[in-house]
DNA sequence: AAATAATATGTAGCACGCTACATTTTTGTT
DNA sequence: AACAAAAATGTAGCGTGCTACATATTATTT
């Protein structure tokens, strides 16, 4: 018997999205925006696309799409950087800094409720197992670009 | 600090979804349609489209979607139910029913693939933790409409 | 210095997931 | 029988994910 735990996982995630976007509705933001702006929160120098690529092992359009939208609605704003004028700036707007406490508090109640009534150790088995899974099948999805490797 | 669950189950759902994509192109088949069309090899009596629905948790649009483009490739052909003009019946098309044996190795593979290394009891504990992590966010996405009897 | 490679981003086009609304057909009520 | 509710599917529109190709800028080679 097949366990399907590729159907497993998608469900699992599709689950968390809905309920996320749902939580967010109200802040005008989906779940992919939500976690986004989540993660700019934390950083101090202004990030460009690329690295929230690498943060998420997203392909470059679909973070191109996702801040587009967020700038847009004035989230964020874009900016060519003068130093090296390839990247692109994300400023975080005030509208942005207003919701990062609401944000934080959405995404940690929903990582609560998906492993709700685990033990500690359960919990800490799920991240493994779902750490090695990922492994498995890969590791990222999209290739990781210049990983710096010792060729001698 | 959050060990991040509603990441790591959208990188494996991804992960494996591209490594089946990837799979399933020789057929023109996506993941999504290889395995839908895996469901279809095991089913005697015609379904619906309200089946796979029910199957695999998805909207009726994303269903109606999918397969119409497997009727476009000819893999699949609906038709009205003379019964109950209501639902259509899904008929595999010899083009279909071709590719059930390989689809059916590519599942089984990617199943094997993402579980590599894992002991009987890390498989197990691994549905399970997955199972109850689903459940607690809500168990189906699309809400279960009511079970049908088995009357064939 | 000029050509080439690498890097970051933009755009087009598609699959797939959703909600919301519309349509058709059956079923249930009155 | 007429009307309303339920059920299955269709359609429109959007967000998110991808690949493939194009562009701009910087870094490297020659």
């Amino acid at each position: 018997m097949n366990p399907h735990f590729g159907r497993l996982a998608r469900t699992l995630h599709r689950c968390t999205d809905q309920v996320m976007t749902a939580e967010l509705e109200k802040m005008e933001l989906t779940a992919a925006q939500g976690h986004i702006m989540g993660f700019l929160a934390h950083t101090k120098h202004p990030p460009c696309p690329r690295d929230i690529e690498e943060e998420f092992h997203l392909s470059h359009p679909t973070v191109s799409g996702i801040l587009s939208r967020l700038e847009q609605k004035d989230f964020i704003r874009l900016e060519t950087d003068p130093e090296d004028r390839r990247v692109k700036r994300i400023y975080v707007q005030p509208k942005g800094e207003e919701c990062h406490d609401r944000m934080h508090r959405v995404i940690l109640a929903n990582e609560l409720r998906m492993v709700q009534g685990f033990t500690r150790e359960e919990k800490e088995a799920f991240v493994l197992l779902l750490s090695r899974a990922i492994e498995n099948m890969g590791g990222s999805p999209c290739p990781q670009k210049h990983k710096e490797e010792d060729n001698s």
